[in-house]
DNA sequence: ATTTGTGCAAATCGTTTGCATCTGA
DNA sequence: TCAGATGCAAACGATTTGCACAAAT
């Protein structure tokens, strides 16, 4: 509870209603991801009054303070997901659901040379799934 | 030429004239990577009359034609890319220009096991890139 | 003659923004 | 008190779609 107050403040975000809300929706039960959308709804479905906007912003706040990662999946919706450490994700297609791979996929060793002057940033890995035809 | 107008109703697609002046941009000069926006503009360039939404309905009709390959980039904009081998990209963050990957970077004798009923239809990497600082 | 493609403008969808109003330190 | 947050609605940018007209088989 404190923890989050605490979060938010050493992130130079003042801990207020809607913020408390969202950050209790989003890191009080393990990791997540989620949608603007969704989290939208659980936090109406939780009785707070916010508007989508204000989620949207503050997922871009959350994210910009580091408190969040955002996700690069194709596609229109943006993804946000409260596990900040290398990971990749299973991207199911049809119900555009994530979910954490078990193991690092790339082989750092083979990473390539960037181009004169740049650095690499980061690396996403997305893999896809589809239901098996029997 | 004739590739073209074979490659196209071998696809089922009629060798409309705007069908033909867009692979024609797109397949007569090696490997691409274009957005909609960026192919519309080629065209008007070459004095091809077309409409955006055209080039837009050609690059899905091409996708699902499995002429071209989508490019799972986050961010609004959607790529389409003309080489259809196993390859990745780096993106520069800011021009956000791809460029393909001289090679596979993922370990694929490390494939995780996909949940049951699903199986890995693509896996999509995608190698961020920032300007270096000095 | 029939089917398919094209162009335009309007519609859609996720996301952002301007601005008046509220709220927390 | 007063900077910073919120809510609403309008704005936005990329993409899609409905429909009348045009072109290909």
């Amino acid at each position: 509870m404190h923890d989050l107050r605490r979060k938010l403040s050493d992130a130079g975000l003042r801990p207020t209603r809607q913020r408390l809300r969202l950050g209790w929706l989003l890191f009080g039960s393990g990791d997540r991801h989620v949608t603007a959308e969704r989290l939208f709804e659980e936090a109406l479905a939780a009785r707070t009054p916010i508007s989508l906007a204000t989620v949207y912003n503050t997922l871009n706040q959350f994210t910009s303070a580091g408190l969040l990662r955002e996700i690069a999946v194709d596609g229109a919706k943006t993804y946000f997901d409260t596990n900040l450490s290398e990971h990749q994700h299973f991207l199911t297609e049809e119900a555009q659901i994530l979910i954490d791979l078990p193991q690092q996929l790339i082989d750092m060793s083979r990473l390539p040379e960037p181009p004169e002057g740049m650095e690499i940033a980061r690396i996403d890995v997305v893999v896809r799934l589809r239901r098996k035809k029997v």
